[in-house]
RNA sequence: GUGGCCGUAGCUCAGUUGGUUAGAGCGCCAGGUUGUGGCCCUGGAGGUCGGGGGUUCAAGUCCCCUCGGUCACCCCA
């Protein structure tokens, strides 16, 4: 067994999975700045009250944040989520808004690790800040669906709901505390005693018990003010306009307490774990003004990558297996390693992908390792194409038994290439894959 | 934080009611082919049986503890 391990909850991703990841993070990248969203690039670590303002009552903060402190004295957490530090960035910085920008990084959570979930995990994610046009919701959560569908994905759903403003969801809360004050002892042994610190969680609850206690609690939507019931229509209508299909889910309730009117979430059909929500999100337009920024509205969404890798996995798409070679060529060379050397060096300034064996191997066991490299061809170098200046080109994926074509090495760059125009699958994985 | 299941080679696993030097497939390395991969054949390297303690003449096998993995609850991405 190993001396050292990945700590519970984190893991390696070693290639060729390493492969996926980069695939995936250049579609989003390349999906969200098509849209005008600029990568921000913030620390992993903040002062912990920046996370606190996103909710005192989840799990998120009050139990699952990496909490330390430094050297200096000074009270930090890892992030768990993505929006917090974007907020935070916005305060300090005063960008010109509408402020789009997008992020894909790590999140932390101190849970028991089990399926779809790590203390490690990560997040790509979008947030718009300065504009509560509703127009700008549709947008989010199109980007969002446009990103599942772009790597393949078909069994990914989309529930939407609002949770109203300042002024309609006290109205809501009231009304809903009363119902649940008249009905609190058929609650889950949980929430009988907790229903009053936050109602709206009550609805979320999966108990037996709960859910019939609330099957016919009021909802928010039957609530909304002036304000905020146009707002859902106008979201619902650009969703339908685009072609979205979605479900409003009036029991809809995230985990996180900043959320104001559009809320949604993305789940995957196919994952057969317990975790199957691939991302979700909403607007939060008090988050600004409640980490001492101007009054600002602001919407976003995070995705898990690692769970669209594993919904990925259960539709059997973004394959590994269907990732192309990276290489263009293999150098092998018995002839004392002064033409690999130098020649591997120019086709790379060349703008080849290439890649040679060490350590003077025997030339059946050069040939395995180009054979297992994926590359295209073989560049050959024993001391007769030395004598001749001349190296010889062997197709990898030619039937056994075609002869190799010996060239000079002035014309050795040339001839790759035409060789490798002629054959369009040895784009690269990230190319191959990127139409 | 709670519970179920599981820890034997790099990987996937076998190991008969406890009984000699712990096995297979894949992978890796080498040879068969004094300069040619993929198929085949042969050989080799690689394991304190997760760790600790206990029972026993004898423990990979039984018991306890512990660490780790995994799945579920909870929560969420």
């Amino acid at each position: 067994m190993a001396e050292f391990r990945t700590p519970i909850g984190t893991r390696d991703i070693l290639p060729p999975e390493s492969a996926r990841w980069e695939l995936l993070l250049a579609r989003f990248a390349r999906i969200v700045e098509a849209a005008g969203y600029g990568l921000v690039i913030s620390p992993m670590f903040e002062d912990v009250e920046v996370f606190q303002r996103v909710g005192e009552s989840t799990d998120v903060v009050r139990k699952e944040m990496y909490q330390f402190t430094d050297k200096g004295g000074r009270e930090l957490a890892l992030r768990p989520e993505g929006t917090a530090s974007i907020v935070r960035a916005f305060v300090q910085h005063r960008p010109p808004t509408p402020w789009k920008t997008w992020y894909a990084a790590p999140s932390f959570r101190y849970e028991r690790a089990q399926a779809g979930r790590y203390r490690q995990h990560h997040q790509g994610g979008i947030e718009v800040l300065g504009t509560d046009d509703p127009d700008v919701d549709v947008e989010v959560i199109a980007l969002a669906w446009e990103f599942f569908a772009s790597v393949g994905l078909r069994l990914v759903t989309l529930k939407v709901n609002s949770l109203g403003d300042a002024t309609c969801r006290p109205v809501y809360r009231e009304a809903l505390r009363a119902f649940l004050e008249a009905r609190q002892d058929q609650l889950c042994d949980e929430h009988r005693t907790r229903w009053e610190e936050n109602p709206l969680r009550v609805l979320d609850c999966k108990k037996p018990e709960c859910v019939a206690a609330t099957a016919d609690a009021p909802h928010q939507l039957d609530f909304l003010c002036d304000a905020c019931a146009p707002h859902f229509a106008r979201v619902k209508d650009g969703l339908a306009a685009l072609g979205i299909p979605y479900v409003v889910d009036a029991r809809l309730v995230r985990g996180l307490d900043y959320y104001t009117r559009t809320t949604f979430e993305f789940a995957s059909r196919a994952l057969e774990s317990a975790q199957n929500a691939l991302g979700g999100g909403g607007r939060y337009d008090g988050l600004v003004e409640e980490m001492g920024g101007p009054p600002t509205p602001g919407i976003g969404f995070g995705i898990g990558l690692d769970r669209t890798l594993l919904a990925c996995n259960d539709e059997g798409v973004m394959r590994i297996e269907d990732l192309s070679p990276r290489l263009d060529v293999f150098v092998v060379d018995f002839a004392g390693g002064d033409g690999a050397r130098d020649i591997t060096f120019r086709l790379r300034s060349a703008g080849l992908r290439a890649d040679r064996a060490f350590g003077g191997r025997s030339p059946k066991s050069q040939l395995k390792s180009a054979d297992r490299s994926g590359a295209r061809l073989a560049l050959i170098i024993g001391p007769d194409e030395v004598a001749a200046g001349q190296v010889a080109i062997k197709d990898l994926r030619a039937e056994p038994g075609t002869p190799q074509h010996v060239v000079a090495r002035d014309a050795l760059i040339d001839e790759i290439r035409r060789r490798l125009v002629s054959d369009a699958s040895t784009v690269g994985p990230v190319s191959n894959l990127e139409s």
